[in-house]
DNA sequence: TCCTGGCGCTGAAACGTTTCACCACGCTCC
DNA sequence: GGAGCGTGGTGAAACGTTTCAGCGCCAGGA
């Protein structure tokens, strides 16, 4: 068995509590005393055994954070904003994957609880989860991260998806076009409408129809392989456009890959926007004009949120964050 | 406070050990009694406290990931397998970002001893750890990814990059190229060096004299902003290489951003090669031929590795798993 | 000289589980 | 009808910490 607080306290010829102390507020012990404690931890490879910790403090100095997907960058830079800002106020930060599925999401929610963490951070799944209100209900700060939950009364940060869909029409707009695709996964995705909505305003504010400026592609989902193959078709009908926009850089660099392997030149033939601004963006064939989202302020916000509910629950107030998107104008357009 | 396994017993009319057997042995519990507490479970929000589970019982189960960087899909993949077999096989995983620093990477390892982890997987940042060999010293399984030590005796799971440079040079010269220009990050990275090893046997075997048939571009970091300026240098100086093998898809992506850019077709004018087979090499505006490392299998096989090592001490055997890559043709070479 | 207060340390209680020896009961079998 | 046994349940000890009341000691003020 490893050595215990109590095998430290024999060996260092002092007492159980003066260890403690030592592991806990140093400055309290005389240095004599403390040096000879540190010696015998040292030499026996005393490590402290927080479940005992914890379990006698009865509450943790950690955070859970749940995402959707680690290998969305958009979600591993939220996770770095969220780990910084949490390090730097002494908590440590717990990641799970749902891999959008229900049941993982409840399976860490469930270990979550069990952990006792001080408070979680979640993008859901599915709008409502049992588990999750159950979890608030009995008292765990939440934050909903890139949602927002008009039913319950929590903090959430999110993006303003109708001013980054709004970003990109105006850029479009303004560069000249009249006619322009919107390559979009499903719209039933609040994303992907909300573009499209901010897409259509910007149209409309520069005096066009949004019905016959905007042409909606809807989409099976946001890969590049697919919006590659519906680009070539589009392609092949002769459409007039001159201009995409896509609610993805993953589908815009599809779209990318189909005007290259077809001849047409971008942006001449025809411009190309993508939305995230994800790391391959700049280095795209044709680096790619995007919209970025602040995602580690999205993160460090989350975070910020979270622990001040933690420890000031008494003065604590929720707030609903919206960050504003930002445009990112490259080559593609 | 949140209600115990005594508030459970007191509302049920049981003892405290008959909650614990429902908990943990439902079978040996009559029904009745079992329905009983179960309702009184519900009825309270009853949640076991994990910490007091886990003083008591000594041992946890679950595994301590360390990744270098989560951004990586590399990374991502293998933490994706040794989920995959930890879940099968009732384990849990703790995932670690060190992000290449050592102090990261002590600060997790730490934790996770603190909280008694059965077993680590960790890729570690530098090639020994004091800290790491003290953790094996006090008995936690420990096993290698990515790496191989040949100082210490544990499990490890790599895979061979000598192999990988070979299959790529041997696709590229049976392809009739006879000058080959290697992109590299640092050699003082092993991968690096190895692939350009492979790569030389290749062109040996294929009767050509290493010295004059690869050409080595050496560049800080394996970035493609910086491949692409390099290679529009390189074109500039004239060079007669037909082809490129990179030691990485985003050097990959660089370079065919620069052919992109100066009008060079590719496969035509020159062919190029990466290494990883990330996501976005088929996906590029000219799909990437790449060497694609069985990423999944690597986590997998050390998760089950590692729990073998935990579950049966006895009788496990330390060993030294290495995978070979595999040869991915596309439309660029 | 006595009192006060601060410093440094001790010792024991408490946190919420799991586990295990033990008990009560009813049944079967000679 | 008693021995033996299986079933279902009890109660207390133990896990390794943290915390806190309290104790002995010494310095300084009255």
């Amino acid at each position: 068995m490893a050595p215990s607080i109590k095998d430290v306290a024999v060996r260092a010829g002092v007492s159980i509590g003066t260890v403690s102390n030592v592991l806990n507020r140093p400055d309290k012990v005389a240095e004599a005393t403390r040096d000879q404690v540190l010696a015998a931890i040292a030499e026996l490879g005393f490590v402290r055994n927080s479940s005992a910790a914890q379990l006698r403090a009865g509450t943790s100095r950690s955070l859970g954070l749940i995402v959707l997907d680690m290998a969305n960058p958009f979600f591993h830079d939220v996770a770095k904003g969220v780990e910084d800002i949490a390090t730097e106020l002494g908590y440590a930060v717990v990641l799970c994957n749902s891999d959008e599925q229900v049941t993982r999401e409840d399976r860490y929610l469930q270990v979550l609880e069990e952990q006792r963490v001080r408070g979680v951070l979640i993008t859901p799944v599915e709008v409502s989860s049992e588990r999750l209100d159950a979890l608030r209900r009995r008292g765990t700060p939440t934050v909903l991260v890139d949602r927002h939950d008009p039913r319950v009364d929590c903090c959430s940060v999110a993006v303003d998806d109708v001013a980054g869909g709004e970003l990109a029409g105006g850029h479009l707009v303004a560069k000249g076009h009249r006619r322009i695709a919107y390559f979009t996964g499903p719209l039933t995705i609040r994303q992907c409408a909300d573009r499209l909505q901010g897409l259509r305003a910007a149209v409309r504010d520069a005096g066009l129809d949004p019905d016959t400026a905007v042409e909606v592609v809807e989409l099976p989902a946001l890969k590049a392989r697919i919006s590659y193959e519906a680009a070539r078709e589009v392609f092949e009908r002769a459409v007039d456009v001159t201009a995409a926009f896509c609610a993805n850089d993953l589908l815009a660099l599809g779209l990318l890959r189909a005007a290259v392997s077809t001849g047409r030149r971008v942006p001449d033939d025809i411009a190309i926007m993508g939305y995230d601004d994800i790391e391959f963006a700049a280095d795209a064939a044709v680096p790619l004009s995007s919209v970025r989202q602040p995602t580690l302020h999205i993160g460090r916000s989350a975070a910020g949120l979270l622990v001040e509910e933690c420890d000031y629950p008494d003065t604590h107030s929720h707030q609903q964050v919206m960050f504003k998107p930002e445009l990112v104008v490259r080559e593609s357009t």
